[in-house]
DNA sequence: CTATGGCACGGATT
DNA sequence: AATCCGTGCCATAG
């Protein structure tokens, strides 16, 4: 069964469960539809103007306290904060409906990639060119990459073409990274810009993508060495580091059928639900987990209303008094969630601290099940709060929650090493000891499959690495 | 004969 | 109860 915190053990309805394990498993954007139904459905709802923590700006708690700045006296940097706010959900909620977008956006009912995209630029952008968004947007494929050349568009709505490149620029840093680039390589290289703003981005990738993406794919590093009159170590690092943080093909990132994809797994996702980040961006301290809420302010009961029962005539009192019911349930509902999921990120915090830090090698194998033990709540709660919910972690990867109960990604991270570095080829049969000895007992057939999902070919496809002679 | 990929089964996960 | 994942067996390619 589900378990209740002890705290809030109280009129606990059947209907109180569901509508609290429906909202678990929403998205924090599907979360502001429901909210915004419930507001404008239930007049006993109300929502308080949000108030802000003067110096970091984040969501002040309904007592006016902020999360982050007047934190109890932390007694170690291994406990992370955790806490619900508002900060950087910046949607373009306000005016904007879909008939804003212009008329010429096709019958294609647009999929979810380029409404998506067009929200978030739609405040940047001129009314105009909007609509000249909105129509090369729907012209992506499947990947994300642009299925029209902009010349054409140019001619189409006789508008001079270094406008278009202006807006395409905008698209493509909007969030799937890269997203409306005309090929991979141009994708590619969009990613590299908007990661070397927020951080450290080896010298080499640029060039790799830029000149020698081909070779970078078919693993030729030794070639790519030689060419470039640099250590055969950093070419490698270097196309490990475009491997684990680049997606070729930004569209793809799309929830689902991630894993089956050879070698997308490692993709840009969309807007997170949740942000790690350090204290101050200073390095141990404490991690800062938000879980984003949609909206600003604090939903309440509307006390007016409360009041206004009262006085109402008498057969108005009933129905009334079910908004009531209904708006406290929703209230109610809403802190249960908010709850869980700070209890479930504080707990797998601490767990995954070294793999949030120091990335895919460090992950740890935790199942939903165990979880669910420790936080006494049932595994269906865990699986619900995991799903459908993207994370940002501190470098700035957006992933989706449920990878952090990936079994097998640390072998894999250890498989892509041992073959990146490998001097000669090796058959899967050899890798499979090479595993073993790294603390990872997997058969043979496995380190197949997991070659296949990393993309990597089979040993006698692959080019030797390492020097040419063997 | 060796290295791989396909299919299918069973146990774990959801 | 449905689905996913690791694995064993077998066919096939080199």
């Amino acid at each position: 069964m589900f378990h209740i915190p002890f705290h809030s053990i109280r009129t606990v309805t059947t209907a109180h469960l569901a509508q609290t394990m429906t909202l678990l498993s929403l998205t924090s954007n599907e979360l502001q539809q429901q909210i915004e139904a419930e507001l404008a459905s239930n007049p006993a709802l109300e929502m308080l103007d949000e108030k802000r923590c003067p110096t970091c700006k984040r969501l002040l708690s309904p007592r006016g306290i902020c999360s982050v700045c007047s934190r109890p006296s932390q007694s170690s940097p291994e406990e992370p904060i955790v806490f619900v706010s508002t900060r950087e959900v910046e949607y373009y909620g306000g005016g904007a409906r879909e008939d804003d977008y212009g008329d010429d956006m096709g019958s294609a009912a647009c999929d979810d990639l380029p409404t998506y995209v067009l929200r978030q630029i739609a405040p940047d952008l001129e009314a105009g060119d909007r609509k000249l968004a909105a129509y090369i947007l729907t012209h992506l494929n499947e990947d994300g990459l642009l299925t029209v050349k902009l010349i054409e568009v140019a001619m189409y709505f006789h508008v001079p073409l270094a406008r278009l490149e202006a807006i395409k620029r905008i698209i493509q840093r909007a969030d799937p990274i890269g997203v409306g680039s005309d090929s991979p390589r141009e994708a590619l290289l969009v990613q590299l810009d908007v990661l070397a703003e927020n951080g450290r981005v080896p010298d080499l990738a640029r060039i790799l993508v830029d000149e020698h993406l081909d070779a970078v794919s078919r693993r030729q590093f030794a070639e790519l060495a030689r060419l470039l009159h640099v250590p055969a170590e950093k070419v490698r690092a270097a196309a490990q580091f475009i491997g684990e943080n680049l997606n070729p093909y930004p569209g793809r990132s799309s929830w689902g059928d991630v894993r089956s994809v050879a070698s997308q797994q490692t993709g840009v996702y969309y807007r997170p639900d949740i942000i790690i980040g350090r204290l101050d961006d200073q390095p141990d301290t404490p991690l800062v987990i938000e879980i984003l809420f949609p909206m600003g302010g604090t939903l309440r009961i509307n006390p007016l209303y409360r009041e206004a029962i009262h006085q109402a005539e008498e057969e108005q009192k009933g129905p009334m008094r079910e908004d009531l019911e209904r708006a406290s349930l929703f209230v109610k509902c809403l802190q249960q969630r908010n709850h869980t999921m700070q209890r479930l990120l504080q707990r797998m915090a601490v767990l995954q601290r070294e793999f949030i830090l120091k990335g895919n090698k460090h992950l740890k194998s935790i199942t939903r099940a165990s979880l669910s033990k420790e936080l006494e709540v049932h595994e269906s709660t865990i699986s619900r709060a995991v799903a459908n919910k993207a994370v940002q972690l501190p470098n700035g990867r957006i992933i989706p929650l449920a990878d952090f109960f990936d079994r097998s990604l640390s072998a894999r991270v250890a498989l892509k090493e041992l073959i990146t570095t490998e001097n000669k080829p090796l058959s899967d049969a050899e890798l499979v000891g090479l595993m073993a000895q790294r603390g990872f007992s997997v058969a043979r057939r496995t380190v197949a499959k997991y070659r296949a999902m990393e993309g990597i070919l089979p040993a006698h496809l692959r080019q030797s690495s390492g020097a040419s002679y063997g």
